[in-house]
DNA sequence: ATGGCCTAGCAACTAGGA
């Protein structure tokens, strides 16, 4: 199984920069979105249906804005969308398509990167976030949760270290929520097959960011640690570029 | 350097992003 995640930064925008053709040579079993930025009916999903697909959209309230989508070649037993939060179950941020033998989410960590209180609306989402995926865990234990963490794990992570000691996204509160969420039974599936370090998934769309590679890792597929041994191969594409950030996939022996 | 630049709402600018 094929699992790709990608945040578009707006789908309407991906699909005029060739996202259709993207898929179709990607051919995933499963495509998770993040930060879609439109309701369905402002875009044909025809032409994602026209590729095979399930679609499943969870736009946010407000028009423009987050909302997230998972895509599926098979026919889910069950899609949940929300996480029982009652502010962010209105931004589009949770979708889950329940599969025989795995369930597959697609999440959109809130930014904290626009002021304290957005910082505080992060450590909101992630403490909520972490304890349903737990109480979850207890009917669905074989998880996969891909999505924008809007937070690089370790230095390894993201360009500048130290410049970035203060920024949102790499502060010591949110790298040290990453390091209890994998300890708690995940397994990265990029870092765990790719050790190297300039492997980022977002870049700012300022002073040429991506052509240098200053970038972020923000973008995981996460599994439950009872998947592991069923991990095949993971990448990064950072030569697709329809947003700032660069899509990811993982294959699963399941 | 509290920027840089892009999507989107909605028709000149602002919100939001990281």
């Amino acid at each position: 199984m094929k699992i790709l995640t990608y945040n578009v930064n707006g789908i309407r925008a991906a699909l005029n920069k060739e996202l259709l053709e993207f898929l179709q040579r990607e051919d995933a079993d499963v495509v998770c979105f993040q930060e879609i930025k439109a309701n369905p009916d402002q875009f044909d999903e025809g032409v994602f249906k026209e590729l095979g697909y399930h679609c499943y959209w969870f736009p946010a309230e407000k028009k423009g804005y987050s909302g997230v989508a998972i895509l599926s070649k098979m026919e889910p037993k069950h899609v949940e969308t929300g996480c029982g939060h009652e502010v962010f179950d209105h931004e589009g941020r949770v979708i889950r398509a329940d599969f025989e033998g795995i369930s597959v989410m697609s999440v959109y960590f809130p930014s904290g990167s626009s002021g304290d209180h957005r910082q505080d609306v992060k450590y909101e989402f992630l403490n909520f976030f972490y304890d349903y995926v737990h109480r979850l865990r207890q009917s669905l234990n074989k998880l996969c949760i891909c999505g924008d963490y809007n937070i690089c794990h370790r230095e390894i992570d993201i360009h500048d270290p130290v410049s970035n000691k203060n920024s949102s996204g790499f502060l010591p509160e949110e790298r040290e929520w990453m390091n209890k969420f994998f300890d708690s039974g995940f397994v990265d599936t990029f870092r765990v097959l790719h050790p190297e370090p300039d492997n980022y998934t977002w870049w700012s769309f300022r002073a040429n960011a991506r052509a240098r590679n200053k970038g972020w890792r923000i973008d995981y597929i996460s599994i439950s640690d009872v998947l592991a041994d069923s991990l095949v191969e993971s990448r990064i594409l950072p030569d697709d570029k329809q947003s700032d950030h660069c899509a990811s996939y993982a294959i699963l022996d399941i």
